[in-house]
DNA sequence: TAATTGTTTTTTGTATACAAAATACTGTTT
DNA sequence: AAACAGTATTTTGTATACAAAAAACAATTA
């Protein structure tokens, strides 16, 4: 009596946080059978989140010799930054152009808890900053845009944990690229959001 | 004695032709063993066809109930149009921005035929226009954007067969955001290039 | 006849079996 | 001891088997 609903989700989360976590190391083979075993599944339901992560960036298959744990170089993570520069800054903009405002509320109640106290706590805020990011996209309601975003998130999970920049450098960009969608004005919501993730990027150039 | 290579490629390639051929219609539920017989191949390397072509936003998979192919509505190609506008604007940033120029040669070559000829072959055209804005990506060298850029296949390949403008009317656009990366000038490149493909999204905005 | 229920068939999700390729190992030769 | 060849082991890629869920079908009832 065999019962099961969709290994599938449980496997693919499990893998991922796996990688994120470290427990699989960057450039790691990982063998099919062993993880298999590991998670008490076949190597069915394994391959199908190793594909969808292979997708996502964080695996990499080579025929014939398994499939690996990418290993981002800091060039890679670069242009994942550009990426998002791209993406967030027309997002910024698709919001500041749509009518319905509601979005911006949502996008300040990220913050609010933060304006009001003294000390920032850097964990919280660090999640606050993720939400924002995602939130972004997810408002604009373009579909294609939000799945291509994920490669965005690459960089937040696997590689910086923690923040590049102090909240009270952020703090206020976020809220010029708020104060911008709410006026409607397209093109300072785009370039600030450009502006935004460009200094991260700069910074991480120089480490 | 069996023999066998990656099978993988094939498999999706073939999946992929008859989806686009339109043998599988959209919508339409994909049964599995049915297609994998006619592939004359198992499920298993089907399913891994499928599951890449799910992340191409080919197919859509309902848990339980099958993957079907996906039928992509006015909106969504829209959304599509807009993604391309903020990838491609951004790699002709990017080109304009780099100092190997090696790129406008490249990009140039793909119209310099059409220069010449009085009657332009529409089929041909449509190839050039292809490849130009796939070379726009490519020649950032910027992987991950390479990779994300793939949802724009999506619309040449599946729905608009054939061009959306005369080339009378983008050959000029095109050698324009030619001009502006070779003249260093990043923000005209990028402008131009939204542009381009703006107003092919404002056309089938009112189609 | 329409609706409902019970049964059969189909199809998915998962596990497993097995051949070929890749890797690890062993023993021999230099 | 290093290099090599030949063999054994591991691991991938594919096919297949089978249980549970879904869908299709049939039969019964209102």
């Amino acid at each position: 009596m065999i019962e099961y609903q969709n290994l599938n989700e449980p496997v693919y989360l499990k893998v991922k946080e796996m990688i994120i976590s470290g427990e699989l190391k960057q450039g790691e083979k990982i063998v099919q059978e062993k993880i298999a075993e590991a998670l008490g599944v076949s190597r069915t339901p394994l391959m199908r989140a190793l594909l969808a992560l292979e997708n996502e960036y964080l695996v990499e298959s080579i025929p014939r010799r398994g499939m690996f744990v990418r290993s981002l170089g800091q060039k890679e993570i670069f242009d994942i930054y550009v990426c998002r520069e791209a993406l967030e800054g027309m997002a910024a903009r698709l919001l500041a152009l749509s009518s319905d405002k509601t979005a911006v509320k949502e996008l300040r109640d990220c913050f609010s808890c933060f304006l009001s106290q003294k000390e920032i706590d850097l964990q919280v805020y660090a999640k606050a900053d993720e939400k924002f990011h995602s939130l972004l996209i997810k408002l604009t309601g373009n579909l294609p845009l939000d799945k291509i975003y994920f490669f965005g998130n690459i960089h937040e999970k696997v590689i910086s944990r923690g923040l590049l920049r102090p909240p009270e450098e952020t703090l206020g960009e976020h809220a010029k690229i708020i104060d911008a969608i709410e006026k409607g004005n397209a093109d300072n919501a785009e370039k600030f959001a450009r502006e935004h993730i460009e200094k991260s990027r700069i910074l991480l150039l120089n480490q």
